[in-house]
DNA sequence: CTTGACTTTGCACGTTTATGCACGTTTTAT
DNA sequence: ATAAAACGTGCATAAACGTGCAAAGTCAAG
């Protein structure tokens, strides 16, 4: 295999599990440790990636905003945004939320997957452009810059036009009593907004969100279908969403 | 076997294998590799192909993003942005258009600069989400994904909400008789609403495109107040459209 | 048919690049 | 606090590289 194959090949795997690990990278290539560890480097000296201790992370600049929250988990939000993906049938319309994990799963999406998908997140718009077959629909609004989405009164009008079959829905805490919650007023307004005008809810949550409240509730628990969560979790933080009739969803982490 | 046949025959292998090495080929060949290593050279400098270190890779689509479409030609574009981001004075309200060209002029705005950018490309909305004082406006609707930018009726309808100091338009066609034009005719019909709601228009157009014409007309030349070009371009290229009263800035390429 | 200009090819040479290993250091996990 | 894993650096080797050159081949004008 050419160096430069292999270079490219490595961003590949690393936009798709949105993380590196030398040693399994450098067994599935059959070549030594050294050899990846050289290419990480020099891919992170062009500002390809993000070297760290282990492998390497995106350093992607069209989310720079993002870069501090996508190390968190990246292995478990690109296994989310994967499974949530194969959750949307052909032919469905989808309203993909704002945020990292969101963005993961636009990019899982089958390539030969026809369907709509409807966002207010120019980033998941911007992935989705290069998509074949997915139509888009972009939801316009003033742009709230932390997480990047629409918000305000022209989303709300344009939000209010739309009814989707399944909104997946980003969050920062989810909790069997005090619900689903995010950190900014409009940006909750915006989701419980999306909620009601979709058929089925299904929330995307890395492990720590679960059991965890940000100060703005979006809606109760019990509005929600469907929760996606990384594989390998202790029960405890699953067991009382599924004692509430939630199906819990678990993403193997490969 | 002739040595342009070869050539062919080193093109489709690479079409069809993703990548050429030149050890193997030579041998199937049974040619030196010097031979083969100077047919790959000659066919690089065409640009048919990726010289790489052991063989060849192809030349656009799995190069496109790894090294990057804007570092191509990263003087002109980037000149014209700059230059188009000082016409913007602090307090104003502006329209970015979509292109490669815009998002240059969103990542050249000065850092300090208050101001509100409306657009419908997502990639630009991308880009400024970074900027920490510009308040962003996102106009939403049907994605047009080879430009990457909202179209259809709810663009025109969010459009029709908006009054604007200036747009910034990008254009694949300035001709001094049969106007501004671009290959898309829904494209064509956004950017002559914006137009229509905007005081002022400029016309961000590298060399390229001058005097050149593409298949939808968006509106006479007459248009627009002022068009940026890049510097260093014969007056004849230029001089027709002065001739018009239409001022031309020039982007100096530092 | 011959001549001379030009092209193509393979070889020799010295240079650059890629890779794996050894060694000592730093980071991480226990 | 300690052990294991990951790290960076220097080094040796082999492969790949470019260049200059000469032999073989091609072609058109004479």
């Amino acid at each position: 295999m050419l160096t430069q194959q292999r270079k490219a090949h490595i961003l590949e795997v690393l936009r798709r599990d949105g993380r590196i690990i030398a040693k399994t990278l450098s067994q599935e290539l059959g070549l030594s440790e050294d050899t990846i560890r050289r290419d990480l480097r020099e891919l992170a000296a062009e500002g390809l990636l993000q070297r760290v201790h282990g492998g390497a992370l995106p350093a992607s600049p069209a989310l720079a905003d993002f870069s501090g929250r996508q190390g968190v988990a990246p292995g478990a939000k690109a296994a989310i945004g994967r499974a949530a993906a194969r959750m949307i049938q052909p032919g469905q319309v989808v309203f993909l939320d704002g945020g990292t994990t969101a963005v993961q799963v636009a990019r899982n999406l089958a390539s030969d997957l026809k369907a709509t998908v409807v966002t207010h997140s120019p980033s998941v718009a911007v992935v989705l452009a290069e998509h074949p077959t997915v139509e888009v629909v972009l939801i316009g609004g003033r742009l709230f810059k932390h997480s990047v989405v629409a918000v305000g009164a022209a989303t709300f009008a344009a939000i209010a036009q739309v009814r989707v079959d399944t909104f997946f829905m980003g969050v920062t805490g989810v909790h069997a009593e005090v619900g689903l919650t995010t950190g900014d007023w409009e940006e909750a307004a915006v989701k419980r907004a999306v909620c009601r005008h979709a058929a089925e809810t299904v929330v995307l949550a890395s492990h720590e969100k679960l059991g965890a409240a940000s100060p703005y509730v979006i809606a109760p628990i019990t509005e929600i279908s469907t929760l996606v969560v990384e594989d390998g979790l202790p029960d405890y933080l699953i067991e009382p969403y599924r004692r509430l009739g939630i199906a819990v969803q678990t993403a193997r982490d490969p």
